[in-house]
DNA sequence: CAACTGACTAAAATACCATTTCGGTCATCC
DNA sequence: GGATGACCGAAATGGTATTTTAGTCAGTTG
């Protein structure tokens, strides 16, 4: 069978289960059947791997995301039902949890700067979604970037800081409405 | 001289300048020329000492966003005043500073409790005024928690983290009217 | 004698070194 | 000639000796 798949799936599952720092070269040779050297043929080192499986994990938040999101429904709707969708994939998915905690306890640079990618790139994904509801004309013309970071943000707040400091989490409904009141309401033309 | 005060005022400098872990009792016994003792006449631990001079840090934080508010002024001008000013100090209180900066290196178990006491009793404020507002009349009634909090880490978000992903701090204008329009704007009556 | 001191203690942090682990290479093998 | 795993140096880890430090208290001093 393909040795590169074999590879990717045991680093997959070695990621997931024990994090980046704690999942060793060899073990991953174990699980994949290959000696450690051929891993080195497919990735120039571990980084390179690590980076390969947090790419596949993209993919699926890509998915993910688009999977809630309703063709022809408005910008509040879609970005909402993507954000919320997002955020739970981020507590949900086994890997995606284990670099976050990762991140906190040990700083591993390699997860802190995978991480932080991520983040960039949803910014960045809601700012092209902005721009493109902006000349559709469903909202009004702003400052996109800078919106796209208070969306983002105001939902991390209310998803995931909330529950730290506050015993009972919040509703879906009270962020929607929430949000829909404030941020969202002013961005309409 | 006033022993307690001389204990103080010492203790102030040392843990301004080292931090909390970094600050030993025989540093501040010798600070304030006094014996070791002497300190723990006045103060139960190390710790309590801390606290206390965090408290006299409260104190200057309350009186400069109390130099900021205007009397009569409006809700929004009055928070955002405040929550600016209050951020301001985070950045550049050499006390305040030194313990973000410890916080994030050490991870002080003393001082991750104070930063989040602090949070904890800015939004508490924050909660207070806007309960004031909504009972005066000036603002919708809302679940005033919810707000603060939404409130408090936007400020947080734009002033303290956007820039550290960007390279261009934001200016008050852009924080002044992003939030005008948006938060501020849905609370008003 | 009451406030103050600093030598003292136990516990925690740090420095040090021996040993192991691990990422990455490459001579060898199938 | 693609795959392998023994091998290498560097880095991490563990265990231990040493130092540091929070807190105490017997003794000193004004």
């Amino acid at each position: 069978m393909d040795r590169r798949q074999e590879i990717l799936e045991a680093a997959a599952k070695s990621f997931s289960l024990f994090g980046y720092k704690a999942t060793t070269m060899d073990q991953v040779a174990k699980i994949a059947n290959v000696g450690k050297g051929t891993i080195y043929t497919f990735f120039t080192n571990k980084e390179e791997l690590f980076n390969a499986i947090v790419l596949k994990m993209i993919e699926e938040m890509r998915a993910a995301s688009d999977s809630v999101a309703v063709e022809g429904g408005s910008f509040e709707q879609n970005v909402h039902a993507r954000l919320m969708q997002l955020l739970k994939f981020r507590k949900t998915h086994q890997l995606y949890a284990k670099l976050i905690d990762e991140e906190k306890e040990l700083r591993t640079p390699a997860v802190t700067e995978v991480l932080a990618g991520i983040e960039r790139e949803i910014v960045s994904y809601v700012k092209l979604k902005i721009e493109r509801a902006v000349s559709r004309g469903e909202l009004k013309p702003c400052n996109s970037e800078l919106i796209a970071y208070l969306l983002f943000k105001s939902y991390l707040a209310l998803i995931v800081d909330w529950e730290k400091t506050h015993d009972t989490e919040l509703t879906e409904e009270q962020i929607t409405t929430l949000l829909s009141d404030t941020i969202f309401k002013s961005l309409l033309r």
